[in-house]
DNA sequence: AATATTTGTCTATACAAATAGACGATTCGA
DNA sequence: TCGAATCGTCTATTTGTATAGACAAATATT
């Protein structure tokens, strides 16, 4: 049960003394990372005071990013970034998983592409090369926090997408085609407003900014098997940029 | 150096901030105890803040009885007030050394008097006997807190008040008299409105209240040497009636 | 498709907080 | 004794806080 209660002419505002309490119930476990917290009416009920007032002390927590809210839907906990380090072997799921979260994956579109210009060169292909065009959401704890688009060369990996779907995992799907390993090549980073598309699986806003990360996994002998455009919410990852362990 | 700094529209108002502020620098000892804090336009210039708003943080200090505003003269720290314990061994410089304080104190007063029928039964003397009445102020810390008067036999005792102007002490002055013991018999306890007198030796305003302590000190053999009656400020002492240790 | 729920925005009102200025009351030192 | 310093009180104005009500916009439910 919950005592908490707020004080009137304290010199400390109504909307303050809310806010702090939100703050701690969420640091607290009450209201997980994701999960929603009690609606504005509820809130308002529990400590008597006015709608207006829960509003301004959900709006401090907003900006400081603690808070989400939809409209129609709720207000929800803004889970903490991810942070996503950037080395030379950089898994996905043992990133999120060191991080006391649970990663998942699903495939959301495959299809055959050929390669142009751009492509061929960071694959070190010839032009119209046949690849297969991959498209990924990555989640974690529930909540979506990347979409990434792989390209990688068809005629080597033939059955990629199939073992891919199963597995949801690019290491183990690579790995049976007999590259037991591979590493980051180069990395280049930029930000981006979100794609229309990018936006709805991600359940972002439009006008949002995204991190976008392109990428090049080589096999240890510096070999390109596959070029990657990672698209991560910038509110719920954030990448480190760490020396070499 | 002092860095305190105070925000605007962060929902905790700003005499709140100086008077928390205020607190923890006595908290941590920069105003002692009974010393003056700054003016309230020394503080309103030190925050950039109007007068009044310093005005609002001190009286809420004032009401805490952390602070004490005096019209003219400034506004200083209110001493936590000495605990007095009431045992049968009662020696006043034992009781605030032992409190981390420094007492003093001085006669302000001594004169023959005869004693009434009053005194007389309280001294288990005749009527008339010749009597010294010593007029005493107690300090701690600079600030005087108690004014005592004491009733003395005089043929018993006949330079008692050179011995006490000397050395500010009942307890060496009737140790040359041949009393080396002493204990409190009995006390009385009551309180009073302040006498203009003691209101001018203390620092009081008029209608303070006081706590007023007769009490009779015997030897160990149960004879009666001192009546004395003491009027103590009762914001800056109180009494602590404890069972024998 | 209709309805209920929930957040977003707007207007209006009342009260608290903070500022500004003036002046009185008391104390202290020159 | 005078004036400066300091706290006490008063009026007036502006800004921040909180309430109240209404309705729009998005979502979820039936």
């Amino acid at each position: 049960m919950d005592q908490a209660r707020i004080d009137r002419g304290t010199g400390i505002a109504l909307w303050r003394q809310i806010a702090e309490w939100l703050r701690a119930e969420i640091a607290a476990g009450t209201y997980e990372a994701g999960g929603r917290v009690p609606t504005e009416a509820e809130i308002a009920a529990r400590f008597e005071v006015n709608r207006h007032t829960v509003r301004r002390a959900i709006a401090a927590l907003i900006a400081d990013g603690i808070l989400r809210a939809d409209q129609g839907r709720g207000t929800f906990v803004a889970s903490a970034p991810i942070s996503y380090p950037i080395r030379r072997r950089t898994r996905f799921s043992e990133i999120v998983s060191s991080q006391d979260k649970t990663p998942t994956g699903r495939m959301t579109g495959c299809a055959e592409e050929e390669a142009d210009a751009f492509l061929a060169a960071q694959l070190e292909l010839a032009v119209g090369t046949l690849l297969w065009r991959i498209e990924t959401l990555r989640v974690v704890d529930g909540l979506p926090v990347l979409v990434a688009t792989s390209w990688i060369e068809k005629s080597r990996f033939p059955d990629l997408p199939d073992i891919y779907g199963e597995t949801n995992s690019f290491t183990l799907a690579l790995a049976r085609a007999g590259v037991d390993d591979y590493s980051r090549r180069s990395t280049r980073v930029s930000a981006e407003l979100i794609e229309r598309g990018d936006a709805l699986q991600l359940g972002l806003e439009d006008g949002q900014p995204v991190l976008v990360l392109d990428s090049v996994n080589v096999t240890p002998d510096g070999r390109p098997v596959q070029y990657t455009r990672t698209r991560m919410a910038a509110d719920r990852m954030q990448l480190v940029i760490e020396p070499e362990a």
